[in-house]
DNA sequence: GTTATGACTCTGC
DNA sequence: AGCAGAGCCATAA
């Protein structure tokens, strides 16, 4: 993958503020690269151990943890509870996700 | 070059 | 609302 994309993610990701939730293919588009959704989620399980990115904020696009069942997901969970993300059912209501151009308050 | 796969999304049932 | 099928695009075999 182009380092370029792999870059823009990383912006885009590192950009969403706490509490606040967005979907593959909306960072994808938001980094320039509208069709990427798939390799977004790539890039997030490739992501080193040590890495400073909310990587749990990054979820579906209807909101569903796609992680559910790993222990990869239970981090995330509890990440996002703990930043005020209501998770409701494995779920996380639309009103939570990521404004763009926003800074989390509505 | 073709086939299979996947932290996705949309549409239709 | 939940499930199934098709579309999408880079990687791997």
């Amino acid at each position: 993958m182009n380092a370029e994309f792999r870059d823009a993610v990383y912006q885009i990701v590192g950009a969403i503020p706490a509490g606040r939730v967005a979907s593959y293919g909306q960072v994808a588009r938001q980094a320039g690269w509208p069709r990427h959704a798939r390799f977004v989620g790539r890039l997030m399980g490739q992501l080193p151990e040590g890495s400073a990115l909310p990587w749990h904020r990054v979820i579906r696009g209807d909101g569903s943890l796609p992680l559910l069942g790993t222990p990869s997901g239970e981090v995330q969970l509890r990440r996002l509870a703990e930043e005020g993300v209501a998770v409701i059912g494995n779920r996380v209501p639309k009103r939570c996700f990521w404004a763009p151009g926003e800074d989390g308050r509505r």
